[in-house]
RNA sequence: CGGGGCGUGGCGCAGCCUGGUUAGCGCGCUUGCUUCGGGAGCAAGAAGUCGGAGGUUCAAAUCCUCUCGCCCCGACCA
């Protein structure tokens, strides 16, 4: 390519609005442009790069066993109403109606449309395992679109999809991507890791995630420095405290703790640590109130909570309903004498002796709380996020938390989507049995930022080679020593001729101009 | 959706508080001359509905109301 003719623009400062440091690379070395919030223009230097990552990922998926086809983006309502996704997804989902009225959406994510086709395609277990995949367009209209082509409402995604015919062959598909994936990324430069995580509104049982590890994400992994545990933190397990026995209960007390409402107020007015209070919250599992214990230091898992409960939606309560349901006001909830409502509480809640809590009064907190003496708790679990300082909940030892970008994220479907859309086949012995799935995706675009993230300097962007928009950059520093020009005319014929991608910088620009624009 | 901030040539900003004639500056762009190994200098030039609508006023980028857009901070996802 001769840079003279290519459309490329960079920019020596620094645009307004880029947060990131590979939103503010990509705009300043003329890789994207954008048109509105999380949409994105991708110029010709950004796509060479993008098209890169997605050859990579096709490579490996077709190496899997996958075969690459490509559905509409437009997707009728009727599967999303059969499915039940067309409530449950909510504003994320983009609706459009057709010039007759009939109900569209912008497809966010492809489960519904690959099992129509199977279900419609598929009739025998002979025609199992299948793996099919597209690299597409997705759109999801999200809450809050940031740090450029990393979450943007129109995004390129590859999806994958597997049918098999019985849990042993899902686990295989399961494994087969999982290692597609670790190849991809690793072919990409990336430095990641693969963590649990929590399957949220996809459905399904088991799921990992693909974390690269840098300071701009948006998620927290944890992981073990003995053992191979890492888990999103969303997900990881926490586990019962223990705590020195033989404390002795004493007499529950009321104290006037006025205007204390939050943990922070009521610690420093009883002099006591927050781990010596329980905080109740009260949440709504759609519509059914439940009280939540947490010792004071910790905090709700909602993920976890929204598991336990089986609810669609979960929130929590508003100051009125708060009133209604333990008889005060806000930040005064305890367990104690509250009616109607179950008690679920923290493992770590469960040896907890002689603790604090609201007195569902106002102005008033008790000290010396104990539970099965002042109240009972229905169920204890796992409700809590986890915290630095906890343990592995595999081994025991300690954990360590780091920020990373979910780049790919694959899951076990099982029957879910198969039984909402009656995808299903004859086994063997001619019995209807429903096909087991999972579903792969990587974030294209969001690949390719994470690899800025983590491979960049002060003056520009250092892609790993298999990514590098380019692999030769030929740049005459005169355009008028005729010596030089011919050299580099030579250098870069060969470089053709040898089927290099090569780049030859030949706009008539003072030499600093073009090492800076080369740094980009 | 809740909270905060910003909309002024392609980009980064000043001007607004305290209304007043031709709306400035830097980068970039065009032309010419001089330069030329890490974002050159001089000169000339093109380019702005001051986000939009309404209002106040003799007069609005500036004050008021509404509205749209964008960015940042919190619950979700590739």
């Amino acid at each position: 390519m001769r840079l003279s003719g290519m459309l490329l623009h960079t920019t020596r400062e620094v645009p307004a609005d880029a947060e990131v440091i590979s939103h503010q690379l990509m705009l300043r070395a003329g890789m994207i442009r954008q048109v509105a919030a999380g949409i994105y223009m991708i110029l010709p230097m950004g796509y060479k790069v993008l098209k890169k990552v997605e050859n990579i990922i096709r490579e490996e998926m077709d190496r899997a066993g996958a075969q690459e086809m490509l559905m509409p983006a437009l997707n009728p309502a009727e599967l999303w109403i059969e499915s039940g996704r067309w409530n449950v997804y909510g504003k994320e989902l983009i609706r459009l109606k057709d010039r007759r009225g009939r109900d569209f959406c912008l497809g966010p994510t492809h489960e519904e449309m690959f099992t129509d086709l199977i279900r419609k395609e598929i009739r025998s277990y002979r025609s199992l395992p299948l793996n099919l995949y597209q690299i597409q367009t997705k759109f999801r209209d999200e809450y809050r679109p940031r740090f450029g082509i990393m979450r943007g409402r129109e995004f390129l995604m590859k999806d994958a999809y597997s049918f098999d015919t019985d849990d042993e062959g899902a686990d295989a598909s399961y494994k087969s991507m999982y290692e597609a994936y670790t190849l991809i990324f690793k072919r990409c430069g990336l430095r990641f890791r693969a963590v649990e995580a929590d399957s949220g509104p996809i459905g399904g049982s088991v799921s990992n995630e693909f974390m690269v590890l840098a300071e701009s994400g948006e998620d927290e992994i944890v992981h073990c420095v003995a053992c191979d545990y890492a888990s999103n933190v969303t997900k990881a397990e926490t586990l019962e405290v223990d705590y020195p026995a033989g404390e002795q209960s004493r007499p529950m007390e009321k104290v006037h703790t006025p205007e204390m409402k939050t943990v922070d107020e009521v610690c420093r007015f009883l002099k006591v640590t927050s781990k010596e209070l329980v905080k109740t919250m009260i949440y709504l599992a759609d519509d059914t109130p439940l009280a939540v214990l947490v010792r004071g230091d910790h905090m709700v898992n909602e993920a976890k909570l929204l598991n336990f409960s089986g609810a669609q939606e979960l929130k929590m309560a508003d100051s009125a309903a708060i009133q209604k349901i333990t008889g005060g006001p806000e930040g005064f909830s305890g367990p104690v004498g509250l009616e109607g409502i179950k008690v679920i509480a923290d493992l770590a809640v469960k040896g907890l002796k002689n603790f604090v809590t609201g007195a569902n009064e106002n102005d008033y907190h008790l000290l010396s709380v104990n539970i099965g003496r002042d109240f009972e708790v229905h169920d204890f679990q796992d409700l809590r996020l986890l915290e630095a300082d906890d343990p592995c909940p595999r081994c025991g030892s300690t954990l360590t938390i780091e920020k990373g970008i979910e780049v790919g994220h694959v899951f076990k479907l099982g029957t879910k989507y198969s039984q909402a859309l009656k995808a299903t086949f004859q086994d063997a012995q001619g019995e209807e049995k429903l096909i087991i799935m999972g579903c792969y995706g990587i974030g294209v675009g969001r690949s390719m930022a994470a690899a800025i993230e983590q491979n960049h300097d002060e003056d520009g962007i250092i892609w790993p080679m298999p990514i590098a928009p380019y692999h030769v950059y030929i740049l005459p520093v005169s355009m008028k020593d005729g010596e030089v020009l011919s050299a580099a005319e030579d250098i870069y014929s060969a470089c053709i001729e040898a089927g290099l991608e090569a780049i030859i910088d030949d706009r008539d620009e003072r030499a600093g101009v073009k090492f800076k624009d080369a740094d980009l």
